[in-house]
DNA sequence: TAAAAATACTCCATAGGTATTTTAT
DNA sequence: ATAAAATACCTATGGAGTATTTTTA
């Protein structure tokens, strides 16, 4: 049995009619009764009652139009659906995000990507750095968004989204909230609550090594995990930390004032398996990376 | 796109290896390449990434293996459900009858088909006799099991399942309850309940026909649609009526006395649309029929 | 270098075309 | 008498076979 004899059965099906339905399938009538009488002989059964004067279906067949009609059905669907997935337009997205990327342009990327690609299912999940990377390993994920840059790792590759400076978080009613920038020997005193080392320990590394360039030492009083958490210690004057400059989403209560001393900067990574994604994965990317005006970066690193 | 491409594809996406797909097929590595090959330009996308060490699925592939299975699934159970009710082991039987065919071999005769062929659905309503020919006509109803003979009626047949002399049921209580036999003599002074004519109007008319040829005109006291209600009328010592001899399910509280003589009979047809029925039906009827040990005579009738 | 997929070609089975016959109204 | 399906026979597309090349792990 093939589509094909499907394909011929449901017109004459519909046109009762084996010289219309030949016609209609853009075959000659012979080869076409050829067609039906043969899916007869193979499936065994006597779809259609006929004389020379009048074609009707008998229940055998009544019941074999509709399972054809929603077979071919089926397969156009299949068909097409794989074409759009090829295109990127159709499918599913695992993203895996750390929660500081919530605070930068990265949800309006996808939001931006969502719009334009209605049919792709994107699904995130606030991960850290190591657990993404172990799930793009796993396959679990298909993209994750990370401030840990991969130095050429194994068989993940990674371009970097945005570099923005850290700037002071102090509370609105601090000594420092009226200052217009602040040296490291300025916060050197203050009590700091910082991230654990664990999450990223480059980043915190760095920061530290920041301070001993200059002969200081930070105080760490608190390491807190959660941004929202870390907020709120600041807003109510348990100590100063570091916040992407600009930062839009944790500010309540909290006055941000730029680092006039070379620092470690807040990057964003959007990180996958290299030479391993889909045509949908593929212009998820695309269209992030675009977002972020990294076009030509990103095709660069892509394509290997 | 054909079923042959979709096997083909279903093969190597299990083997992940087009010589072993392609024998498992029963053709050559290379027309099984041509055709995958087609299969994946036709759809526009590629459904394997393959190089002359790996096979492995995209996640096109993937979404199209799961879709090519279900489509050949449903194929395959399309031609053999076409072939079932081509052999009348599958498929739907909707069936008429009159109340008085219960008290009657065909309950359980339909009870052995439905046993004999588990996959078909009979559906079963109570019809009057010209209801189930109106319904039989307009192909709401496949059979009617009906007392009303059709003398060659336009598109219909019909056979005599059997034919059961009519008893006297009376009261147990009646004076007439201990005796052996009655003759219309007897009968005709006793009020009669009677069914509507309109119901029955020949058997009615033969039944007054009986008694008038012998000079007797019977005293109709109440005519009663519904064998229960009739019944439960007899009990009640309202009047006496016809029933079959040996009626095995009206009899509580009621007595079966013969008749000496020559009398209507109670008769039961199976009734159907002539030359119009599927194959379903045509099981039904056969094993009915048998059951009724009508074979031969069936057989007759039905294969004009 | 060796296993496996892709090419290149050849062949034949069968889908499809043409001419004609059969059939039922 | 005629419209339409079936049959008979022919043609040619394309599915499948064989031999060979290309590829990459």
């Amino acid at each position: 049995m093939e589509l094909r004899q499907l394909r011929y059965f449901v017109a004459v099906a519909e046109e009762l009619h084996f010289g219309r339905a030949a016609s209609r399938v853009h075959i000659a009538q012979p080869p076409f009764s050829q067609q039906i009488k043969g899916l007869e002989e193979e499936i065994g059964a006597r779809l259609l009652e006929r004389n020379s004067r009048k074609v009707r279906l008998t229940a055998e067949g009544q019941y074999f139009y509709d399972q054809a009609v929603s077979i071919l059905a089926q397969a156009d669907v299949a068909a097409l659906t794989v074409a759009r997935m090829a295109k990127g337009e159709f499918g599913c997205v695992n993203v895996g995000f750390m929660e500081i990327a919530m605070d930068s342009p990265l949800p309006e990327a996808i939001r931006a990507f969502r719009q334009g690609s209605p049919d792709v299912s994107v699904q995130i999940s606030q991960l850290g750095a190591s657990a993404q990377l172990a799930n793009i390993r796993s396959g679990k994920l298909d993209v994750g968004f990370s401030t840990v840059f991969l130095h050429g790792m194994d068989g993940l590759a990674s371009i970097r989204l945005f570099s923005k400076k850290h700037a002071i978080a102090v509370p609105d009613d601090h000594k420092f909230a009226s200052e217009k920038s602040l040296s490291l020997e300025d916060i050197a005193p203050e009590k700091l609550i910082l991230f654990p080392r664990s999450g990223q320990p480059d980043l915190y590394d760095s920061i530290i090594k920041a301070f001993s360039e200059k002969g200081l030492v930070p105080i760490i009083s608190q390491e807190v995990a959660g941004l929202s958490g870390a907020a709120a210690l600041i807003a109510s004057g348990m100590g100063i930390t570091f916040l992407p400059d600009n930062s839009r989403v944790f500010r309540k209560g909290i006055t941000l004032i730029p680092i006039r001393d070379e620092f470690p900067t807040m990057d964003l990574f959007m990180v996958w398996k290299r030479g391993d994604y889909s045509n949908t994965n593929k212009g998820f990317m695309e269209s992030v990376a675009g977002y972020f005006s990294k076009y030509a970066l990103f095709f660069d690193e892509i394509s290997e």
